[in-house]
DNA sequence: CTGTTAGCGCCTTCAA
DNA sequence: TTGAAGGCGCTAACAG
């Protein structure tokens, strides 16, 4: 049988309520008392049923989301993923709610954080943006001890406790491995080509970040491809469509394109209204509707995707963990850089 | 405040005791009453705590793991991933047993889920052999109401209820894929190449199904490509660097390997020593550390993962849903295809 | 058939 | 500074 705190009380011939106050690290106990008892809770090696304790407190865990309010497939599978957590969320004991805030809008994350402060939940989940006005909420909230973890975009050496996100420098580098492989590889005739970068925005961490691992790993392995001047759609489909078709036109040999944000709706139609000769070869970010149907057709060669579903359960199991203190299991909260081609799409 | 058992008694005027007996589906009530306690469980919209019902029946969940005493990287990973899993298993009311027994030895595996139908544990989580033996002993589990869950390698068609691992004829295909565009791509000089396979058995499921999906790409896309007859090194090192070697040695434009089994290690040395002019393209399993070194170094181009620890946690989360009645989060449960370039190690 | 009562392991008043 | 008693939501005897 695991030992109980009647053990406890018995051993340390004290009440339950005493064990319970150096359990909890509550006062109102000499300092002998309180040794006798942790040395009756080493000597049987008691650990504490969280479950029953919970219980007792009828606790539930609190916890607030903010997401911002974007209107790609991407952060609309976000929504919807944390939607199913708080569907689920009953069953956990935890109580989860959703700030929307408009995106890239720094002030307004703030103010968001700004108002979890007064609510003092069990923990929140953001979207960060890297200001310096984000990193100061940040701070507060650590010292109100409330556990935060950044979700997809980091804020890294900042208050923060924990990044559920991918690494973004590995995912560009992976495309820029995958890209210069496909675009001919050691047995192609002389691994010369021009690739095209559509971003989203340079002022997001994530989309920089991707495309520096992109150039690092095409300037190592391909000295022979020229990547041009990236090319910035804000993630909107309309604007993708028409920079990915006037480069396409202007420059009738890209052989390759790397979009590493959203609006891929755009890319995929101007890549088939193009009627170039050769196909480009395109690896693209997020597993959505368009991308996965552009994979199928062999309009994408490759897409990498984070699993928003992982990123959301993950960090409300690290949330949770924090607050309790707890530790996590590494392996299961890294979040990985899922590679789907046409082939192995679930 | 969420409705509890004490709400239900009070509307349909009844006693806890038979709200708890209807709940639980235990006889010994009149239909009359159970329509009046499902009325109000309905019109409360009531759901049971399931943690305080697990403190009340002070229940632990036992589970077992079979598993194959082999002793390549891969199987010695999982067993390491499920003794984690009992080191933490005091705190989620689990209660895991490992039994033993001899690789590819279905006698033994039959003889192992004999003794465990005998021990009616919470689940069971084994790696399947496809014999008609093991089929049979599936179903008396079935009959005895102990859930199962194939690990790793599958029982399609069986009484099994759930499958925690990957889909082997998808990473057949996207080994297929991989290799062909590593091999030259569509700006390849002609895309003709020679390809060797190296398995561990073809008695085994996994390795059939990959060499499968394996065969199928490369036909279907890349037609020049020419597939020698499979080498069988049975995941044994020393054997697998004799076949590779020799294979190097007889054939001497070998351009890209796939091996799909393991003892990759001595596939390793083998190239390494081969001292070819041109390196042949490689493709493996599994991350081991000879795989991640031989990734590191170039030996190997690309490695396709099953995440053991996600394995037996999934399995654990499906085992605990099952004997709950609970619905799994399908999602949560699917196995990846991790694909690990030297660019995106974890 | 139905109800009463006493816990599961822990926490929290309220007294002493 | 300490302890006794009651309760969290549910289940399990044991009586009626």
């Amino acid at each position: 049988m695991k030992p109980t705190v009647h053990d406890i009380a018995k051993i340390a011939g004290v009440s339950l309520a005493t064990v319970d106050r150096v359990l909890n690290g509550r006062p109102g106990v000499r300092a002998v008392t309180k040794g006798k008892v942790e040395e009756a809770i080493a000597s049987l090696g008691y650990v504490r049923d969280l479950a029953a304790a919970n219980l007792a407190k009828s606790r539930t865990y609190s916890f607030v989301f903010i997401l911002p309010a974007n209107d790609n497939s991407f952060m609309i599978g976000l929504h919807e993923e944390v939607r199913g957590a708080i569907a689920r969320s009953s069953a956990d004991r935890s109580d989860i709610r959703i700030i929307d805030v408009p995106p890239f809008d720094a002030e307004a994350l703030v103010m968001a954080l700004e108002s979890v402060l007064l609510d003092k939940p069990a923990g929140v989940a953001f979207v960060a943006l890297d200001t310096p006005e984000v990193r100061a909420v940040t701070e507060s909230l650590k010292q109100a001890g409330i556990p935060m973890v950044a979700l997809v975009s980091d804020l890294p050496d900042s208050a923060r406790d924990h990044y559920a996100g991918i690494d973004n420098i590995a995912a560009g580098r992976t495309a820029g491995s995958l890209l210069g492989r496909f675009l001919g590889g050691p047995f192609a005739r002389d691994g010369e080509a021009t690739v095209a970068v559509l971003a989203g925005s340079m002022l997001v961490r994530d989309h920089r970040e991707r495309l520096e691992g992109f150039s690092a790993a095409i300037s190592e392995a391909f000295p022979n491809i020229y990547i041009l001047p990236v090319l910035e759609g804000r993630d909107d489909p309309a604007l993708a469509e028409t920079m990915i078709s006037d480069a396409l036109r202007r420059n009738r040999d890209i052989a390759g394109i790397y979009s590493l944000g959203a609006g891929n709706r755009g890319m995929i139609r101007a890549i088939q209204k193009a009627g170039v000769a050769r196909r480009p070869i395109v690896i693209a970010h997020e597993l959505t509707a368009s991308t996965r149907s552009a994979l199928s057709d062999g309009v994408i060669d490759a897409v990498l995707n984070q699993d928003a579903g992982h990123e959301v359960r993950s960090a409300i199991r690290v949330l949770k963990a924090k607050a309790d203190g707890l530790p996590v299991i590494a392996a299961q909260e890294r979040i990985r850089i899922d590679i789907f081609l046409k082939d192995n799409l679930p």
